[in-house]
DNA sequence: TCCAAAACATGACTAATGTCATGCTTTTTT
DNA sequence: AAAAAAGCATGACATTAGTCATGTTTTGGA
């Protein structure tokens, strides 16, 4: 499993994540620059982009596939923080501390991802007002993510907390087949799921059981159907 | 109890805040201008700086005293998201975000805190690349610190979590007596502290009487002396 | 293709936490 | 100062979630 070091799209504006990527809206002469600095690596299912506890170099721009986010506590137990997905940046909280990586990203399947050194960001932010105002947007909605899931684990149980990220996830990475049928298709395990709700393995895959008998959602193998969107919201106890 | 506005102090270079303010390192002239648009208040204990759901219109800067930002969950219940200190900012995430406030910020005290409208701010932050450059890492530390916090929920018990929060509590808001005696000294009632650590008010407060026979922690009143730092951390269960 | 490992699923039991009830203490209000 | 309200503390019990055990199914590699 070595890391091989592929160019998969040679501009930033051909770049799949275009219109979400926070830098990628800059006017062509600085989108150009841009696309000569970055590196563009391919990571296999399974690989890590970079280690909680190391000093960041730069930043992580995600061109294709899912990127897990995770917190190991001293216990060995990982917690999913977030899942990254095509579009979103990786690294940014800890560049602009200076600050080593409080978590761990790893590949939940075979992704592209570019790779800006950190001179030549710290350089844009500061002379593009733009790209700083992207970027504070960007911290701020993670931000705000965040303490709502803060406020989740305060407030709810597990069985909430699970119907609730089924939705999130939905929203986020959710996807229609041909007849409609809205699905969630990451490739994470039972146990991912469960780490990210913050239960044991087992627990969840009751819960998930439950749902099903519920007809509230249905399973096969890794991808979850959402078959009842408005049950899932009544269950998780949302307050809009 | 109306609001009261008052001016507390004429300008931003005598702020008790300087230093750590995060807009109060700005050249002189731009700090003269800035003390300008502000508008000082004081709020007294209970007092409302802002409620969840409403729009943003501006930044807050606390002077004086600490503030709770809390969310309310459709049960009713409060989950205390953080305490805001003298020198910390308050509304900057939903203000660039152009989200409402996604929390509630009372005032645990008497505070003065510094108004600044929403658009002079933008400003600032598109025209001095030190604010920007500032708002970053504050949002940054922010975000790095409620990922924290999610990660401790998903992983350590009530128990650790209480340890937890004792010492980043005494980190942040600790002071020493004459005798050298570190003490917290928040005028949080038990159900408050509860409704940080996420649990019900009777085992937080079985929790703190634990500590106390442990000879961890002492209570008078209010005010809980950090009678065996090591102890804590211990208990705690860090990774540091 | 087959085998081993990992993932999934469920039951039985245990441990952690929440809820309810009660009495005491402190704070606030009248 | 007295009364009322809020906060604190603890016991008893209920509920939730975690752990351990076991069997089945799926997946990935030789």
């Amino acid at each position: 499993m070595a890391k091989s070091t592929v160019e998969k799209h040679e501009h930033c504006k051909d770049c799949p994540s275009r219109g979400t990527g926070i830098f990628c809206q800059l006017e062509d002469l600085a989108l150009d620059q841009l696309s000569k600095q970055k590196i563009t690596n391919v990571f296999k299912k399974g690989q890590t982009l970079f280690v909680e506890g190391s000093p960041p170099y730069g930043l992580y721009c995600i061109s294709k596939g899912n990127i897990k986010i995770t917190k190991t506590g001293n216990n060995g137990r990982e917690a999913i923080v977030r899942i990254a997905k095509e579009g979103d940046i990786l690294g940014h909280r800890s560049l602009f501390t200076d600050q080593s990586y409080g978590a761990t990203a790893t590949a939940i399947e075979d992704t592209s991802v570019c790779f800006i050194d950190k001179k030549y960001i710290s350089k844009l932010v500061q002379e593009k007002p733009s790209a700083a105002l992207n970027l504070i947007g960007r911290l701020g909605k993670d931000l705000g993510a965040s303490e709502e899931k803060v406020a989740s684990f305060s407030q709810k149980n597990v069985f909430e907390r699970t119907c609730e990220l089924l939705l999130l996830l939905n929203e986020s990475h959710g996807k229609k087949d041909s007849e409609g049928r809205k699905y969630i298709d990451l490739k994470l395990t039972r146990e991912e799921y469960a780490s990210i709700v913050g239960t044991a393995p087992e627990t969840l895959i009751r819960v998930f059981s439950d749902l099903k008998k519920e007809n509230a959602i249905d399973q096969e193998g890794k991808t979850l159907f959402i078959v009842d969107e408005e049950r899932l919201i009544n269950f998780a106890n949302l307050e809009y």
